[in-house]
RNA sequence: GCCGCAUUCGUCUAGUGGACUAGGACACCUCCCUCUCAAGGAGGAGAUCGGGGGUUCGAAUCCCCCAUGCGGUACCA
């Protein structure tokens, strides 16, 4: 209970600049999960006044894709969590890329094979699999037999004579237990037993995960680690590890996973189906496609397994900054809602600046191939601003503004108790009392058709649904008067006398 | 199989022995406003705190057992 002050002001370790890493692994797009763990990184260092380093872990060559790192950086600085040490800014304990530093851990992993605490293994990736083939027939628990742990030195002069290039695995005790401290889950133990040889250095020359981690953590003063739940099973690996170089280890601490909607499983890479029927969404990519903001992502992703009073929910980055607290983190997974997303991704949008928001649609319409002028996206954004949860929402809802020619079913004209003629005689009407305004103004507008409505014998659905209709082509549209007069009044009359024509032909 | 972690309204959560007839938010329902759709306003329904045992005057909160879920058990991270 103790120690969980150490984050503290005040602490013991507050003298001790607060250091945290993001360490993922290039082998596929950014991920929301990842983006959440960097996010409390981030949230960490900026409230101690910490730093925030990014370090790539590229060593599963066999898994490794060129474009995760781009798209990484990319998806990283949309969100605005900048890194103070890493990748393209360099630092002082670079490199920062593992990949550059095979030499550091060759080195580490000699040394302990030289201190007896690490060996060679010289076990066939065959011989592996089938002794794992046995032992699970057996029912026994899987793991490597230690063969190569106690060979003789004539039994090695024979395997590198051989050729084989053997791998570096750490010779961990046999008896005993290995425990250590989680600042959320507290006092973990488990016994040595149950734990086997793992490989510290591959036979390629690149050392594995648990190598590289450790060595890493230590060299760039790593102070507290902060990761995703499914590393919680290695720690006491790397506890031994820390344990054989005679170093510290930083205080660890386990986030909890992040589940898909339904509440059941892990939040996949995999593409599965909402219950709506649209693509779960799960890369950053894809939700700055789909129109989401990012400070909007950032609030539901600091509050998917953090809270600060269980009251409020919205915050500036600045208010997640000062308010964030290792303590407030919770414990038990918990699982990814749209819904909710999209309802705070609304309110921001709402919240948006006039200019803000128009420039953000600016993007989404370019990227849409529509040719928008800034002119009239300012106009429509008080529209709409309230109709749009994300600013992708904008494209359908504004397309006939855009469109030279609109097209809908003629039928659609007809409102409510209405047929044929009436409707008819209400757009001949409009088109006339419209032709012969002396403005083309939202209040001219409301005023004359309103008026022009009463005379009519119509009610304020029917004849501005029929309306809407044959100038948006649509049956819901932003509000209908200040639509109109961003039209124009050219335009507005071109569609009324089509809508005409088209009600005549049927 | 074994090991580890978790378990409060459908979902995110508040809650750290009495202030809990368990609070807020999303989603849902009703009504109001209204040119459509939204937004907004007012209300409603929804958890006996996974189950069972304890400890205690008193437990969602502490202990034990069980169940379920998730994670790990790689020359992947």
């Amino acid at each position: 209970m103790g120690q969980r002050t150490n984050t503290d002001k005040g602490g013991p370790m507050a003298e001790q600049t607060v250091r945290v890493r993001f360490a993922p692994s290039p082998t596929g797009y950014f991920h929301v999960g990842g983006a959440r763990t960097a996010l409390y990184n981030w949230l960490f260092a900026r409230h101690h006044g910490g730093r925030f380093i990014l370090r790539i872990e590229d060593t599963d060559r066999t898994r490794y894709q060129p474009d995760a790192l781009p798209d990484l950086l990319e998806g990283l600085r949309w969100l605005g969590l900048c890194w103070d040490e890493g990748p393209e800014i360099g630092g002082e304990y670079g490199p920062y890329y593992q990949s550059d530093r095979v030499e550091i851990y060759r080195q580490y992993a000699e040394q302990l094979v030289r201190e007896g605490k690490a060996y060679r293994c010289y076990c066939s990736p065959e011989r592996l699999a089938r002794l794992r083939e046995e032992q699970r027939a057996k029912g026994i628990p899987p793991g490597y037999d230690r063969h190569c742990r106690y060979l003789t030195r004539e039994q090695i002069a024979e395997y590198e004579a051989q050729g084989i290039v053997p791998v570096i695995r750490l010779a961990v005790p046999l008896e005993g237990t290995t425990e250590f401290d989680d600042l959320l889950r507290g006092h973990i133990s488990v016994e040595n037993r149950l734990l086997d040889d793992l490989v510290l250095l591959k036979s390629d020359g690149f050392p594995t995960y648990h190598l590289a981690n450790v060595i890493d953590d230590h060299l760039m003063g790593i102070t507290h680690i902060l990761r995703g739940e499914e590393w919680l099973s290695s720690v006491p690996k790397h506890v031994l590890l820390y344990r054989a170089f005679g170093w510290e280890m930083p205080i660890q601490v386990h986030l909890p996973t992040i589940l898909d909607p339904s509440g059941k499983g892990k939040l996949s890479k995999r593409k599965k189906k909402l219950p709506g029927g649209q693509e779960m969404l799960t890369f950053v990519r894809e939700f700055r496609e789909a129109g989401y903001l990012p400070e909007a992502l950032v609030n539901f992703l600091a509050l998917l397994g953090w809270s600060y009073d269980g009251q409020t929910e919205f915050f500036t980055r600045d208010e997640l900054i000062r308010y964030f607290d290792l303590q407030k983190v919770s414990k038990s997974p918990s699982s990814f809602s749209y819904d909710k997303l999209e309802h705070m991704n609304a309110t921001y949008i709402r919240n948006l600046g006039t200019n803000d928001l128009a420039g953000r649609l600016m993007g989404v319409y370019r990227r849409a191939g529509i040719e928008a002028d800034i002119g009239t996206v300012l106009q429509l954004v008080p529209l709409i601003r309230e109709r749009i949860k994300t600013l992708n929402d904008a494209l359908a809802l504004t397309d006939f503004v855009f469109q030279e020619e609109i097209s809908y079913p003629a039928e659609e004209l007809i409102q409510k108790k209405m047929d044929r003629t009436s409707t008819l005689a209400a757009l001949r009407a409009a088109e006339a009392r419209l032709q012969g305004l002396e403005a083309f103004d939202e209040e001219t507008l409301e005023r004359e058709l309103r008026a022009l409505g009463e005379e009519l014998g119509l009610k304020p659905r029917q004849f501005f649904g029929c309306l809407r209709v044959a100038c948006t082509g649509k049956r819901v549209s932003p509000p209908l008067f200040g639509t109109l007069a961003i039209l124009g009044r050219e335009r507005v009359l071109r569609r009324l006398r089509q809508a005409v024509e088209a009600l005549v032909e049927i």
